[in-house]
DNA sequence: TTATTGACAATAATAATTATCATGTGATAA
DNA sequence: TTATCACATGATAATTATTATTGTCAATAA
């Protein structure tokens, strides 16, 4: 959980748990799936500790918010610049570390300062093209 | 709303108010901000009627769910194929119409079928940068 | 006409997220 | 030590966003 430590958090138990399941971790689970799987753990943590841990790494820009499943937010401690490839059937992401250096439009150039960019790429994965229409598969 | 009639939708009021409202529209509006203008005009729309509608017409592909926004859901009545500009600070959201041709990377072709594309550029709009950090601006 | 269907509004229900608050804890000062 | 302070926690309530259910009515089929 290396990355995560002395970013002016205190270390608590619950805090250290999340941090533990989060580092390297590239499965871009939802608040909810850390919150199941910290709580194998730690039964007594709560929801809002979850939430509280993560509003609090990513205002720090230590955990970037994933607005690629309309259903609920999904986060990724990775937050050196890269991609994302999602399976439109299972909700499945994948990173894609490669830049595409895009040239900046007219239309960006002449009004917007531009920060960055982001490019989701959606398909089908190898597991839901085999089972021909899974709706769920391993995050 | 020409580009909305004779999709198999049975066209009702309703229905032609958020047609209507919705065809050229470039606001990038969410559900409420449409349901808010119907109600001027049909003040007893439910907002059942307004994401029921937004499904169909989202199931028959006439219409895009963009998950550019965490706090909500935001659709875009424009379906070709086209990128997005967004303002960090006041959530503005403008089209680019420009095709980048992207290469697909390598870990998305040994793998997934790939379908498409969307690029989300992030930056600062002019008004936000004139006031210097207004919350909000028109979509 | 009667049965059926489809669409609506109203409402209830669910899911995701955020806020409140009393209590607990560690670090440090007295 | 103990007092204090800042921050963290968990329980729960509240909100917000979205979806599902139900009863009604109008259009249509039988």
């Amino acid at each position: 959980m290396g990355k995560f430590i002395n970013k002016g958090l205190k270390l608590t138990p619950q805090r250290a748990a999340i941090f533990e399941y989060l580092d390297g971790n590239k499965s871009h689970p939802s608040a909810e799936e850390i919150f199941i799987e910290i709580k194998k753990r730690y039964p007594m943590i709560s929801f809002a500790t979850v939430y509280k841990t993560l509003e609090a790494l990513k205002s720090r820009g230590d955990l970037l918010e994933l607005s690629l499943d309309p259903e609920r937010r999904r986060y990724d401690p990775d937050t050196s610049p890269h991609h994302h490839l999602v399976c439109i059937k299972c909700k499945k992401i994948v990173d894609i570390h490669k830049d595409f250096s895009l040239e900046i439009p007219e239309e960006a150039k002449v009004s917007f300062d531009i920060i960055g960019n982001h490019i989701e790429f959606y398909g089908i994965c190898p597991d839901c093209r085999k089972k021909g229409g899974a709706e769920n598969g391993s995050l």
